[in-house]
This record gives C-alpha cells, structure tokens and sequence, in this order.
DNA sequence: TTGAAAGCGTTACCAG
DNA sequence: CTGGTAACGCTTTCAA
C-alpha cells in the first residue's frame, strides 16, 4: 500500500537502520549511501510513518495546546502562530478549548499525555498548579501561556501584564484623568498583574484607587462584553462618576462604553475607556477603542521555539519569557479631535 | 514507569489480550473478567498509549483540520465546536491554518496523513480537488468543510450558501430597496453560491443586478475589510449609488460601510448594509450590522458526527450536509428607529 | 560505515 | 470465552 522505509532499503540492496539514519541525517552514514536513499525516497514519495515514530521514540511530532476559548482572538491568533512556527520544524499542533472548566482542562491534559505530545502549552483556568501533573509525567515538558502560576517554578510564556497596566495607568494620567476606576477579571496572573501595574502607576502620581472603583468578573473572557455593562451600570452610580476607565479586556471594554454611551455619557471627553488586547475590530466600534498591544503573534513563535528547544535539550532550565506590551490610542482615550478622512459631503440620496 | 497493558494483565493473572479486549469493551469476554480488569485499571490508574494503539490499528484518535485562517471568527468556532464534540468520543484535534496558501495546505495535508488521522477535514483555499489526494491516501476519510467542489461526490459539511444568498436579496428588497449591490469574495463555492442566490432572489422579483454592482476580493478573509472599503468606493461612484449592499462577509461589510461613512452616506437610511457570517462584535459596531448567521457551532457538531461515522464504518456513502442560515437584523439594515436602551440623561459632567 | 537483534505498547487473526 | 503468535513501522543498542 504504502512505502515503508523497508521498502526503500529493499530496492537500494541496504539494511532499514541505514535507510532510517539516511533519514534523519545521521552522521554515520556515507554521502553516498546517504544521497542514494534520499534520492529514492524522493521518488517514491515517501512518508514517514509518524506513529510508528512516536511508539518507538516515545513521544509523537505533535505539541499539545489548551486555551480556555478558542474563539477569544488573542488565543486564535496564538495557536494561528504556534502552528506556523511548528510547522517550519514539521510539528503539529494538537489544540483543545477548555471552556474555562478545569475538569474539562484536566481531561485534556490527560488525553494529550496518552497522545504522548511533545510538549504541553497550557493557558490555565485554575489557580495553581496543583495537580495538574504527577511524577510520571514531567517527561513530557510543560509551558504556562498567558496565565501564570507565579509561585511556581515552571516555563512561562506570556505577556508582561504588569507593564501593560502601568502603561494603561500613565496613559489615563496623563490625560488629565484623576478619578479612576478598574474593570477586572478573573483570579489568575493576568488580570491580576494589570490591576497591580495600574495601581502601582496611580500610586507613583499619589492618586488612590478606592475599592469602591474597582470589580471584577468571571467567565471575562466570554461573557465580557455583558458583564462589563453590568459592572460599568454600578460603577457610573459612584459620585464622582469616573472619568477613566481601564479594563481587563476589549470585551469589557466594548460592554461597557455601551452601558456608558447608553446613560448619556460621551466618550473619551466624560469617561475615556481603555481595553487590554487590541482585537481585530476595535477600530470599527461606534468609539474605536483604545488598548493595549500584546504581540500576540510573538509570544507565539517564541511559545514555540522554546517548546522545540525543551523537547531536544530536556536539560533545559526553566525559563519565562515576558513580552512588553504597547499602547495603542484610538478615540475612546483621546482628547484630540481625530483625524478626519476626507469626508464628502453627502450626495445622491437614495432615489425611491 | 507508565504502567502497560502487560503489567494489568501480569497483575490479575491474564493474558494481555484479554485485558485489550476488557478495556475496549469487546463483546467476547466474561462479565466477571471484564470488571476485575476495569477496576484494576482504575485502581492503578492506567492511561493507554494512544500511540502504540495507532501504530496497530493504522490509525490515531486525532482527526485533523485544516482551515485558511484560525483568527477568523468563524473558523475559530468551527474548531471549537468540533473540538468539543470529539472529546466527549476520546477524539483530539490537529489543527492547521493555511494562510489561504494552497502551498501550506498541501504540506499540512501530507504531515496529517503522515501523522494517520482518523479523518481529514479542509476548508480548503484551491478552486479544486485536484491533486489533494492521490489512490494511496483514500482510506482517509476526507470532508470538505465551509468551502465544496460541486463537481466532485465529496463528503461535505456547511452552510447553504444560496439559500442564504437569498435571504439577503429577499430582505433587502423587502426594505423597498432596488438599486442593490455586492461585493463578492474568493471564487470559491461560498462567494459563488452566496452571490447566485442574491441574484435569484433578484431576478424572481423582476430585479437586475449589473455587472457594474457587483466587485470581488481576494484574501478576503483577512483583509476583508481593507477590501471593502476600496471596493465601496467604487460603487459609490456609480449613478444612482446603490441603496443596498449586500456583503460576501461581515469584516467586508464592517470595512464598506466605513466608506460609506466617510463619505457622508447615512446606513441605513440612504444605504442598507448586509453581511455574512454574524461575528460577535457586529452588534457594537458603529452602525450595528445585519448579517446572515451560519449556525456554526451546529456545523461543528455535524462535522464531528459525520467523521466518526465515516471512521466507524468506512462503507458510508458521499454525505452532504447543508444548515439552512438564518437572517439577523441590526441598525444597518433597520428602517424602525432602532430600540432604545433606557438612555439617562448626562449627568455628573467629569470634575476638573 | 553498516546492520542484526530487540524492542516500543497495542491490536488482529486464529487456534484452542 | 481465552490467549499465543505475529504484526504495525520505526528507532536504539551494540556488535561486526
């Protein structure tokens, strides 16, 4: 049916083991040997047989990823770069959606081991790492994505969201803003290091953050955009209303401009709002919307070069990699008129 | 280390072939046998080498997709739901994006079949199969997903793209609009069938669509809305300018309807916007948009029954399965004054 | 530089 | 109902 390498190392009058180091570039073979195997397997086309592989190695050319939601730009574009980083080294990406549910997320650790992947890249929804592996496992490399377990010592691969809250902090300041406020999200290292480096900037400037002007959310992620309504409802009951509001996400953010927009309020110049992950549409919104830049696709190829680096050098010692986020100012955070594009004036009303 | 097969088998006294068989719930095999072996199994926890099993039987647990681009919201959820409807089976998910790049494609197609997919899915970015696969590969069950080649008997999971073509012409009719216009997309079955049932649904009511309303662009899913604002202004030079525009896809309509903006047409008043493929934020855009909704986490849901069928038994005919769209109404096509949210009047205007 | 022997953990085939 | 033998296609180890 298929070629096997059997195949190969039958027609060539050679042994499979030379027809297999030929294969992988073994370096105890002779050019000559190495070029003929080559050449034929480049005329029979042959593929190898990556199971096969895996059951004798021990571990498959495949990489394990769980996101909690798959639809959430930032993790689709992370996977989107993962792949194609992978694939340059002839890895598959295997990816599975936890939906947020940590009894989901352990079943799916669970089957990706049984799969024996390579490395496992998990954006966690729980709080720690508690038993997520056992003895038995740590063969197989783990990588923290986005969400971090910061007592731990373990690979980490994310965003410096610290930063990322101080810059949405100074941006606020800096504007004039005093009275600010803070939509949060869930209890896990993102949400919780935007809040600190937002606070950590209003400090610096000797402004407070009550509790009163700060609440936070579950299931952000998904459900943002109506939690941040809701929340943004009670946060527009305070005296004074805040004047600048930086959120966990462009989700909550969108939800609540609307809840503002919808009491009557204008944005930027009565509340400015500003979001965290810059997604795809955001310019679009009826206020485009400031936010902060994670480069996503960054943390993704470099999420996997260092899975390739820990599956070939296990020696490795665990290493975190915090890219520095950017800010990027749109009109629900700036004072200035926005530029206009050329604006016609309007011509041909509809007929009929 | 891991605990084996052998070692359940060792410890209870039977033979190896017997616990296989009590694990996968083989019919030959005593009730008293079956238990003994489940509990143990339990008891010491053991997780079957999905590898070793794949190498057996000649084929993974692993289905794989392959998409033009994961961030685009549709796609994204597709593979969610897929991916979630296979687990509950002990299924994974392979996924690649293939940039819309036939090139990638085909080389992610080769790594899968190399890998032994139970199945393969595509939604793929060639206008046809051929040479997607040749003889050897054709006991991989292959479905095309999103995007079919009429031609050809293929399985195939997606929405009815004419009939929902046609919801969108019959609709924007309905508003008594009749200079209608369509920006298209790639030439492929989506854009195809999308824009011949516009047309049908035009011609049944005596209406024409000239070749000067309608305009395509490639790499639409990821540019689409770059694109559409460059097409849009084509069509806005035409006389009498189009009163209603109906969108291959949303990020298309998102980029049209700013070029209408920009140049001073009021939506939906002097031009009525649909699009395709109802992403979440269309709801918060500047003008909300109208859109045709694909059903795509039932699509999902379709797609992961149809493969495991087509693994499960091998003799399945061609299947083609087609979910009816359904239309969305929002701001861009909304001739009613839209409903108020309760909008308090502004208040607490920002201290200092 | 080459290759024979021995697995990797599971399932298929067939005899008992 | 049970289990021995062989096979899946490749890699690893070590001897020639």
């Amino acid at each position: 049916m298929t070629v096997r390498l059997k195949d190969i190392a039958r027609d060539l009058g050679v042994s499979v083991i030379t027809a297999s180091k030929a294969l992988r570039g073994s370096k105890d073979i002779s050019e000559e040997t190495r070029k003929r195997v080559l050449a034929r397997m480049r005329a029979v086309n042959y593929q190898p047989n990556m199971t096969a592989r895996a059951l004798a190695t021990g571990h498959s050319s495949i990489i394990g990823l769980i996101v909690p939601d798959l639809v959430h730009p930032f993790f689709a574009e992370l996977a989107k770069a993962l792949g194609g980083a992978l694939r340059k080294d002839n890895y598959g990406l295997i990816l599975a959606s936890s939906e947020e549910d940590p009894g989901i997320e352990q079943e799916e650790i669970r089957m990706m081991l049984a799969r024996r992947v390579g490395a496992l890249l998990i954006a966690s929804t729980r709080p720690s790492l508690q038993g997520i592996y056992n003895v038995a496992d740590l063969r197989t490399p783990l990588i923290l994505v986005d969400r971090n377990f910061p007592q731990l010592r373990v690979n980490f691969v994310g965003t410096d969201d610290y930063a990322g809250g101080q810059l949405a902090g100074e941006h606020l300041l800096s504007l004039g803003r005093r009275h600010l406020a803070h939509i949060g999200g869930p209890d896990l290292s993102p949400a919780i290091d935007r809040f600190l480096g937002f606070q950590g900037a209003l400090r610096r400037h000797g402004i407070d953050l009550p509790e009163s002007h700060t609440a936070s959310v579950a299931r952000v992620e998904e459900l943002g955009d109506e939690a941040g309504y809701a929340v943004m409802q009670q946060l527009m009951r305070l005296n004074p209303v805040p004047d600048g509001v930086f959120c966990y996400n462009d989700l909550t953010a969108i939800g609540a401009m609307q809840a503002a927009l919808d009491a009557g309020f204008a944005i930027p110049e009565q509340i400015a709002f500003l979001g965290f992950g810059n997604v795809r549409y955001s310019k679009y919104l009826r206020v485009p919307l400031s936010s902060i830049d994670q480069a996503t696709s960054e943390l993704g190829f470099k999420a996997a070069e260092l899975a390739l680096k820990l599956i070939r050098e296990p020696a490795t010692p665990h290493t975190t990699i915090k890219l520095p986020p950017k800010l990027v100012v749109r009109a629900s955070s700036n004072v200035e008129p926005a530029p206009q594009r050329k604006s016609t004036a309007v011509r041909s009303p509809r007929k009929r």
